[in-house]
DNA sequence: TATCCACAGGAAATCAGGGTGT
DNA sequence: ACACCCTGATTTCCTGTGGATA
């Protein structure tokens, strides 16, 4: 075992026997980079189609012409991004002289027009040249025309823009995706063109119809599913690179591609899934990588992702969830309003010094953003006249949220997780839950 | 059937904190 | 020092709403 027993008859973690045995134990993984979502294969199965009307549009590059803006559309873990950075690297390997430029820009990290703008700016000449604010956008526009112009004379610059569909939301969104398919028409020397990439299928529609038409030059191209089969293997083979030979039990791939597949063919998934099954494997000081292991690996992963998510949370947002939890717990089967949460969330935040009280509209906000995560259910419900509001629940286990909220340290400090707030000891709440308990 | 509650949630304004060039 | 820029978080203001109740 890896734990001793204390003198309070507690047991603690032994970490220097933890790392001699994991030393000791067998070694799994040859590249773990191969199940990375960043690693692009010599091959990509099952796109070929693809592959072949992307190398299509983009051929002419070869011969210096401008090959038009191009869409790329399909859920998430379907190879868009994969393929196009394929394509990148064959198209380079063909380029004799003068090979396109290619600048990627993951709109979900910058995520605004002054970004793109300065991002592109920086990537191209490799240094931090622009600062993340300050300068007027037009500014930004001109000199990186004027720098398109300078250094990538006589040739290509490819803009990949990926989760596309993120900057319409955003205000300016329009303004820069009209700037960016149009920047040939304001440069002398070089020549660009735009690939977007897009989850969502239906972003088109809620586009600038000046933009739609600079951006469909050419038919979108369409990333289907993988299913099951396709999925196995595209595992089979990174398989192969990422670990020692003979390690995997039969059966492992399948698994894994089975449970992806479910999740609408979602090959980062199925890889995610194969490398954390690996991870516990190898912790656990296992020869072999077996289906009981994926299954944990599954389990973990969900876990994780919601573990991890809470705690990255902004205080105020970890605050609103600290409220439903505490009016989960000590308003044990009555019902929780987003008017309740509004209250408690004021109480827990006029115990930290120094914290603002948020308004109700900003609350409801956090409320929305829990719900998308998948941490609390929401259901808006009309009381008649008791009035419309939202009746919330936890969708997650309560020993979850309270391991995960007792981490931050203000919380902590503060004993925000065993506060009873002062409206649930008035008779408000208790009141209110017997008028909904007649309604619901 | 009109009323009215307790919000939902959109749009615009404001603020603080990062920066710029002159 | 000053006027100005960009961003992200938040506030302010506002209109809309489902349905039990008077």
């Amino acid at each position: 075992m890896l734990t001793n027993q204390n003198d309070k008859g507690m047991y603690s973690f032994n970490i220097d026997k933890f790392y001699q045995n994991y030393l000791k134990g067998p070694k799994l993984f040859k590249n773990r980079e191969a199940l990375e979502p960043s690693f692009i294969p010599n091959e990509l199965p099952h796109r070929n189609s693809e592959i072949e009307k992307i190398a299509g549009i983009t051929a002419c590059a070869l011969k210096g012409d401008v090959p038009p803006n191009l869409l790329c559309y399909g859920m998430t873990g379907t190879g868009k991004t994969a393929t196009v950075r394929y394509i990148s690297q064959k198209l380079a390997q063909h380029c004799t002289n003068n090979p396109p430029w290619w600048v990627y820009i993951n709109c979900t990290v910058v995520s605004t027009p002054y970004r793109i703008l300065a991002h592109i700016y920086n990537t191209i000449v490799g240094k931090e040249k622009i600062p993340a604010t300050g300068l007027p956008k037009d500014v930004i526009l001109k000199k990186l025309l004027g720098l398109l112009d300078q250094l990538i004379k006589n040739s290509i610059c490819f803009l990949v823009l990926d989760e596309i569909d993120i900057l319409i939301e955003k205000k300016g969104g329009n303004e820069i995706l009209y700037n960016l398919t149009r920047l040939n028409e304001n440069l002398d020397l070089c020549r660009t063109s735009v690939i977007g990439i897009s989850n969502k299928l239906k972003f088109m529609e809620c586009l600038d119809s000046r933009v739609t038409s600079n951006l469909e030059e050419e038919e979108p191209i369409v990333f289907h599913p993988y299913d099951a089969n396709q999925l196995a293997e595209i595992l089979k083979q990174r398989a192969e690179i990422a670990f020692i030979e003979d390690v995997i039990d039969n059966g492992v791939v399948k698994l894994c591609a089975g449970f992806a597949a479910k999740e609408h063919g979602d090959a980062r998934k199925a890889l995610q899934l194969l490398r954390k099954a690996g991870e516990i494997a190898e912790r656990n000081q296992s020869k072999k990588i077996t289906e009981n292991h994926v299954e944990k690996a599954q389990k973990d992963i969900d876990k994780d992702h919601i573990v991890e998510y809470i705690f990255s949370m902004p205080l105020q947002t970890q605050l609103t969830l600290t409220a439903i939890y505490l009016l989960s717990r000590f308003t044990k089967g009555h019902v929780i309003t987003s008017g309740d949460i509004y209250e408690v969330h004021s109480e827990l935040s006029s115990k930290i010094p120094g914290l603002k009280q948020l308004s109700r509209r900003r609350i409801s906000d956090y409320i929305n953003e829990l719900t998308l995560s998948g941490i609390i259910i929401a259901n808006t419900r009309s009381m008649g006249h008791y009035g419309r509001t939202k009746i919330i629940k936890l969708d997650i286990e309560r020993g979850v949220v309270e391991r995960v909220l007792s981490q931050n340290k203000k919380i902590k400090d503060y004993k925000l997780l065993d506060y009873k707030p002062i409206i649930l000891q008035t008779d408000k709440v208790k009141i209110k839950n017997i008028v909904f308990k007649k309604l619901i």
